[in-house]
This record gives C-alpha cells, sequence and structure tokens, in this order.
DNA sequence: TCCTGAGACGTTTTT
DNA sequence: CGTCTCAGGA
C-alpha cells in the first residue's frame, strides 16, 4: 500500500488517509481525482474494513468497472468482488428488487425507460381527452420528472396549492390527474421508471426503520463521487444511509455541475459542509492532465461565474499550444476543417485516431462531421445518441422477453402484440385497456380470462389474444431451462420477428436484421461473460436490468483506434490529447433554450469548461457562420464563451475556407479524399449556394451513417464493413481453420482448436486463455491474426 | 385491420 | 431533415 501512498501528492495524501468522519474533497479538473477515490477505496481495506461494508457511488458504471478494476489489482479480486459499487440507480435497483414486496411491487419489476414513460404518457393524455398541443408529453414527462426528484408524491402534490396553482397557471390544470394516472398505470404494470428506482429508495428507507437500519449498518462507509450532480432524491438517500455513522466522503467539482437539467441541485455541494457536523474539506487543485494555456484559459471563462465555491485550479505543466479559435462558412466547412486537422496532426505528430475527441453540444451536429471524417477515411465512433437498446427492432426484442418476466408490464405489450402483425387491432387493445383499467388488473390478465370478461370481441380475435397469451406463456417455460441467448433467439423466431424483418429485402431490413444478430451476440457474450462473475446468474432478469441501466459509456469495450464523437455531457470524466469543440454559436451553445436565467447561463459555462478541460495538449474551438438546422440554412454567431476567453491563449486563424471550393464539384470528382487545400470560387466568381449538401452516396451514406449512429453494444463491433472501418478486420466468415490464431473482443487471443457444424451453425472451440471456449462463428466475430 | 403517403412537428443535454 | 401521426383506401 505504502507504494501507492507514495505516488500521491500531498494534497492528495491527506483525503485518502482520511478515513472516519463526514468530509468533502473539492477536485478541481484533472487533479487525479479518481486516484485519490480507488486508493482510498484500497486503503481503507488494507485497513482492515469489510468491502461489504463500502459503498462507493460513481456517475457511470463504467467508472464503477474500472475503479473496481484498479482497487482489485491493489487489494486482489475476491476482496474487490465485494464493494458495492456502481450508479445510483443500478445499486438501488438491486436493493429495491430485495425490498420490493414490502412496496407492493414484484421483485421482477421492468424499469421502464424515457421511451416507455413517453409512450405511457401519450396513451394516458389520449384517454382522459385532452389537447396534446398544450398537454405536450414531453413537458408531461420532465415535470413528472421533477416532481418526483423532489419526493413530490401524488398525494403530496395534491396537497400542495402552489403546485396545483402553477400547473393552472400553466394552461395545464389536469397535471395532477395525469400524474396521478401514470403512477398507477406503473404500479399495475409492475413497473419503475428511473426516477422511481430513487423515489421508492427513499419511501423504502423513510417507511420501514428496519430496512433503513439494515442498510445502514451494511453501508457504514460511504463514498459519492461526481456529487454536485446528485439530485434532491439521491441527496436524501445518502443522507439517510450515513446518517448512522456519518463516515460519508463525497467527491465533486462545482465548477462541472452540468446536471440541472434532470434535477441535480448544485446547492448540495454547495451547503455539504452544513449538512453534517465537523466536515473536514480538502482541495485539490493541482491540474496534471493539460497545459497551461488550457488551464489558464478555462479559469478565465469559469471565472465569469458568480456561483462557485473557492478554488484555484493550477499546473505546472508546459505552456503548449494556444487554443485555436476557427471560423468556417457552414457546418459542412466546420466538419472539414476538422477532419482536415485531424489529418494533418496525425501525420506530423504520429499520432493515433484515438487521441483525438470531437465534442459538440448537441447530438444533431454530429451529422456533419461524420461526413466529413468519412470522406477522409478517418475511422470514428459516435458515443450516446440513440442507444442501441432504443432502436427499433431491439425492443421489439426486448419486449418480448420483458413480458416474459413481467407480463403486466403494459408498455411492452403494447408494443408487440401486433407486431408482426397478427390481427389484433388498434381498436381491441384500447377495448383491453379499458378493461384492464376497469377490472383494475393487466391487459395480460384480461386477455388470458378473456371469457370471463365483458370485453367485446369477435370470435377470431378472441382466438387471436388467447395464441398471443399462449405464446408467451410458452417462453416462459423455456425461460426455466434455457439461457438468454438460446430463449432470445427461440424468440426472435417463434415470434415471427425474424421473418417480419426479413420479408423486406430493404436495406433497412438488413440493417435491422444485422442489429438483431448483434444483440444476440451480445446476449451470447452475456451469458459467457455472467459465467465469470460469482453470484451472477446470467438471468433473463438480470440481462434485461442491465441493458435498462447501462449507458453508450458503458459499453465501450474500446473497440480500437477511432476518433470520439460525443456531447460535452458524455466527456464528462475523459480526457484526450486533441480535443476540438464544435458549433460554438450563440443560441447553440449557449443553448438558446438555457440563456433566460442567470443560472442557466451559468450552467451552460460551466458545460464549457467542462469541454475545455477534457484537453491534454491542444484544443480546438470553431464556428461556422450557417449551418443547417431542421433542414434549414441558419445563420449564427460566434458564441459569447469564445469571448470570455483572455485573448493571450487565444490563436484566431484565419477563415480558409471564405475561398471555398464548389462542394458539387469536390464530393463527386475527389471521391474519397477531399483536397483541403482552399480553391477558388468558379470563373464567374459565384459562389456555391451551399443550401444543398452534396447528395453524394446517397443509398451507401446513408447506411453507413446509420451504423455508425448505432453505439455498438457489448463488447461488439459494427457489423459489416465500410470506409471508416477498413483497417480493422472483421472477418466471422467461415475462413477459418484449425490450427489459427484469433482474436475476440472479449476473450483475447486464442487457438482454434476444433470446428463442428456447417453453414450457419458452424461453432468452433477455442482455446484462449481464459479457458476453452465454444463459440458460434455467425456470432462470435473473431479476427485471424496468425 | 393494414398499408400508404402527406403533413405536422421538433432538438438541448441523460440515468 | 427525420420521425411520428393521421386520414383514406384496400
Amino acid at each position: 500500500m505504502e507504494k501507492y501512498l507514495s505516488q500521491l501528492n500531498d494534497a492528495q495524501l491527506a483525503p485518502t488517509i482520511q478515513i472516519d468522519g463526514p468530509m468533502i474533497v473539492i477536485a478541481g479538473a484533472g487533479s487525479g481525482k479518481t486516484r485519490v477515490l480507488t486508493f482510498r477505496i484500497a486503503y481503507m481495506m488494507s485497513k482492515g474494513i469489510d468491502p461489504f461494508n463500502i459503498l462507493a457511488l460513481t456517475f457511470t458504471n463504467k467508472a464503477a468497472r474500472e475503479m473496481k478494476e484498479r482497487i482489485a489489482s491493489i487489494v486482489g479480486a475476491s476482496e474487490a468482488k465485494n464493494l458495492w459499487m456502481g450508479t445510483f440507480h443500478s445499486v438501488f435497483a438491486k436493493i429495491l428488487r430485495i425490498e420490493a414486496d414490502r412496496l407492493g411491487y414484484p421483485s421482477n419489476f421492468t424499469i421502464y425507460d424515457t421511451q416507455d414513460s413517453d409512450r405511457l404518457i401519450r396513451d394516458i393524455i389520449k384517454e382522459m381527452n385532452l389537447d396534446k398541443d398544450i398537454y405536450k408529453y414531453k413537458q408531461v414527462r420532465s415535470r413528472i420528472s421533477s416532481y418526483k426528484n423532489s419526493l413530490i408524491t401524488v398525494r403530496a402534490y395534491f396537497q400542495n396549492p402552489e403546485l396545483i396553482e402553477a400547473d393552472t397557471m400553466a394552461r395545464r390544470p389536469k397535471m395532477g390527474e395525469i400524474y396521478k394516472a401514470y403512477v398507477e398505470r406503473c404500479f399495475k404494470a409492475g413497473a419503475m421508471d428511473f426516477d422511481d428506482l430513487l423515489l421508492k429508495t427513499n419511501e423504502l428507507l423513510t417507511r420501514f426503520p428496519e430496512v433503513l437500519a439494515k442498510y445502514q449498518n451494511r453501508f457504514k462507509y460511504i463514498l459519492v463521487d461526481e456529487y454536485q450532480d446528485t439530485n434532491h432524491s439521491q441527496y436524501l438517500i445518502v443522507r439517510a444511509l450515513s446518517d448512522k455513522f456519518q463516515n460519508i466522503c463525497v467527491v465533486g467539482d462545482d465548477a462541472q455541475s452540468i446536471y440541472a437539467f434532470r434535477g441535480a441541485n448544485i446547492n448540495n455541494i454547495l451547503n455539504f459542509q452544513k449538512d453534517y457536523l465537523d466536515v473536514k474539506v480538502f482541495r485539490l487543485e493541482q491540474n496534471y492532465r493539460s497545459t497551461k494555456n488550457i488551464v489558464n484559459a478555462a479559469n478565465s471563462v469559469i471565472d465569469k461565474n458568480q456561483t462557485k465555491l473557492d478554488k484555484v485550479v493550477w499546473t505546472a505543466n508546459d505552456d503548449g499550444g494556444k487554443i485555436v479559435v476557427h471560423r468556417s462558412l457552414t457546418d459542412a466547412d466546420e466538419g472539414r476543417y476538422v477532419a482536415s486537422t485531424i489529418f494533418d496532426n496525425k501525420m506530423n505528430h504520429q499520432l493515433q485516431n484515438s487521441d483525438f475527441a470531437i465534442l459538440y453540444r448537441t447530438n444533431a451536429q454530429s451529422r456533419s462531421i461524420e461526413d466529413a471524417l468519412r470522406k477522409r477515411d478517418i475511422p470514428y465512433r459516435i458515443y450516446g445518441g440513440l442507444s442501441f437498446y432504443q432502436r427499433k427492432e431491439i425492443k421489439d426484442v426486448l419486449s418480448y422477453l420483458r413480458l416474459i418476466i413481467n407480463p403486466k408490464d403494459e408498455e411492452a405489450l403494447k408494443r408487440v402484440i401486433n407486431f408482426p402483425p397478427r390481427g389484433i387491432g388498434q381498436t381491441t387493445v384500447d377495448r383491453l385497456m379499458v378493461a384492464a383499467n376497469g377490472y383494475n388488473r393487466s391487459i395480460f390478465e384480461v386477455m388470458k380470462n378473456i371469457d370471463k370478461t365483458d370485453v367485446k370481441v369477435n370470435s377470431g380475435t378472441k382466438r387471436k389474444l388467447l395464441d398471443f397469451v399462449t405464446l408467451i406463456e410458452s417462453f416462459q417455460v423455456m425461460n426455466q431451462t434455457a439461457d438468454v441467448f438460446e430463449l432470445a433467439e427461440y424468440v426472435t423466431k417463434t415470434s415471427g420477428l425474424i421473418r417480419e424483418f426479413n420479408k423486406d429485402g430493404t436495406p433497412e431490413g438488413v440493417t435491422r436484421m444485422e442489429n438483431i444478430e448483434e444483440l444476440l451476440n451480445g446476449m451470447k457474450d452475456f451469458v459467457e461473460g455472467q459465467r465469470e462473475i460469482a453470484d451472477a446468474t446470467g438471468s433473463l432478469a438480470e440481462f434485461l436490468e442491465d441493458v435498462a441501466l447501462s449507458t453508450d459509456m458503458d459499453n465501450d469495450k474500446d473497440d480500437g483506434n477511432k476518433v470520439a464523437l460525443m456531447t460535452i455531457h458524455l466527456a464528462k470524466g475523459l480526457e484526450f490529447p486533441y480535443v476540438y469543440i464544435v458549433g460554438l454559436e450563440e443560441d447553440l451553445f449557449p443553448s438558446a433554450m438555457s440563456m433566460n436565467t442567470r443560472s442557466e447561463l451559468e450552467e451552460e459555462r460551466r458545460l464549457f469548461y467542462v469541454a475545455l478541460t477534457r484537453a491534454e495538449k491542444q484544443a480546438y474551438l470553431t464556428y461556422a457562420l450557417s449551418r443547417y438546422r431542421w433542414g434549414k440554412l441558419v445563420d449564427s454567431e460566434p458564441s459569447r464563451f469564445i469571448e470570455e476567453i483572455d485573448e493571450e491563449y487565444l490563436e484566431i486563424e484565419t477563415p480558409i475556407e471564405e475561398r471555398r471550393i464548389n462542394p458539387m464539384l469536390s464530393a463527386d470528382i475527389f471521391g474519397d479524399v477531399m483536397p483541403d487545400q482552399p480553391r477558388r470560387t468558379d470563373a464567374n466568381n459565384v459562389r456555391f449556394k451551399p443550401a444543398k449538401r452534396p447528395k453524394f452516396q446517397k443509398g451507401t451514406t446513408k447506411k453507413a451513417a446509420e451504423k455508425y449512429q448505432a453505439p455498438t453494444p457489448k463488447n461488439l463491433k459494427p457489423v459489416g464493413k465500410s470506409n471508416a472501418e477498413t483497417g480493422s478486420a472483421n472477418l466471422f466468415d467461415n475462413n477459418i481453420a484449425v490450427g489459427n490464431t484469433v482474436k475476440h473482443n472479449r476473450f483475447g487471443t486464442g487457438e482454434i482448436i476444433k470446428i463442428e457444424g456447417t453453414g450457419p451453425d458452424t461453432k468452433a472451440e477455442i482455446k484462449f486463455q481464459v479457458g476453452v471456449k465454444k463459440l458460434l462463428l455467425r456470432f462470435a466475430k473473431l479476427e485471424v491474426v496468425g
């Protein structure tokens, strides 16, 4: 342990060896916060504290996993395994499953994602005959979410005249009714939404003192990372659990609080010292990550904020290059600039693709960047956006699986009861829903007992309903013996999903099939992976929970050497040698939605601070004079944040694209690689109207774009090949022979020792370091390396 | 009940 | 520009 502690500077060492009592670590960007957290936990264990008594709450599951791995490397895997580490949502979901019956929930409750919530809210608004233009489902959802995050239950809502007044003033007098209906429907479906995972935990800890005591005694030591991003509900959970022993360590940086929109309350960190007695305060102010130019530039910006804790971040690193500011004519030009400077930097400085990150405010901005990168043959990976698990075909498969575990799951049922089409129309479903609400039973129960109900359906429909019930029940039977992969493979076939997606030979259909294969592949990996974890069962329920609470970041199995594209929110906690912050324009960043109040603007500024401090060596800030938004070209002005940086840290480039080339010509004639040098406009000096994006490669581009928006699920590479993919061989054909050395994403390198079966059923037995595995070639993406 | 095409509408950010 | 809804015809 000593040898680890000696790696720390004095400021880091102090909080690392402070074990007892309440404490806060205010950690500036790049100051070695993660190292302190991991060493501290390892230190605690070395002092004899039982890992069973330690709870560490992180912001992402990935952070938890990485920290656990590092701790394991210090104290040993078998001990580290016993730590409770994870996000608030995943840790308390597990606890809620154990205690569910106290709250009247089944332990196999479904976790509704945002899409499920939205659909349910839309249904409710429709059923209540409300005007959907006034009751916009997204606003309603966010309203409900903020009630829940503030622990305002339905009952509390109706007892609070101010809330009712506020909603009435907002022309939404029925908000309370909707809220009530929503909560009831979720409950009836045996479902919790994301906010419920926290709200119900609070309910559990308040209503059942014995449960509170149990977990207080269990979690004698609590650590919370990214404390600045906790919401009220999370705050109360932490308060309650730490109340008995008061061994609470929170770590965070108020300057990096960027989640107010989902209820995070920056006051939690600002006021921590008032919440507990004798709080020890530690500050980590030395930045090890970035150059002086970057650190100082970031400081000069965040200085403009009024609300903040005292802290001076500094660095002993080199000055480094100045921050490059670049103006482009359009978003397409911006993309080209980014791609070409990445290209040049790679050449000139011998860099990897993975040394670069491109950060933006909104997901929609990725498109123009992608186009440019693709043309330059620069491999990239998009994080976030529409998650793999939210794609239609994937949700369809998952919905069948959800029904197996919890047939009351109304959103899953509505999704697949008539998909693939089996003659159960909307009218029938509506009647079933009305009946279900009337009998206070689930739709599934009503269907199953359709003869005992007064639902009016003709005999043909009745047959179809019962067939569907039988179908699901047969899956349930199979679930008792089959593993997740086998079950899902069977379900996709038997339900007709495969047939449905295969039916149309369209590229979309093909992509969908590929995605389903990836899902199955991921399940195979899950099944294999879970066998390696002692207490994991590898059950379907477990798989579904993983899926529901996993983020795109969590699935990052770093599948290679690629430029990273992501929103700034997603970039929190990460670092890259070269960082591009694009779209620095008024109304975009800061967002037009976030300029109404000082606090909103300050949050945008913190967001910019986070973005800038991701960079180790070099930062680029770009903006365009006009940009496509909603398919229209819109003029824009440079962001105020550029001006807020002290000029001494900036290098403002000449906007070369203003003598721009004809996008149509360049795209078609020069094909893949776009000459980067500026060229004249055409002979008549007509500037080509940028109003049309080059429509090159219409079909293929779209398809490729599809693929790249699809974040790959666990451990998987995208199926298929494309420009950006070249270089990383992606072989999963059958050109594999006994004796070959192959590489697998999860298991590493191994040797083929046996091949059996034919066609799609071909399996290979491969001897990996971790042991011999039998894999289906059609799913296991193996790279032949020798 | 199912399929198609036209039109409305929307984008911050995510567990 | 993309997605979702809704009306109308088969």
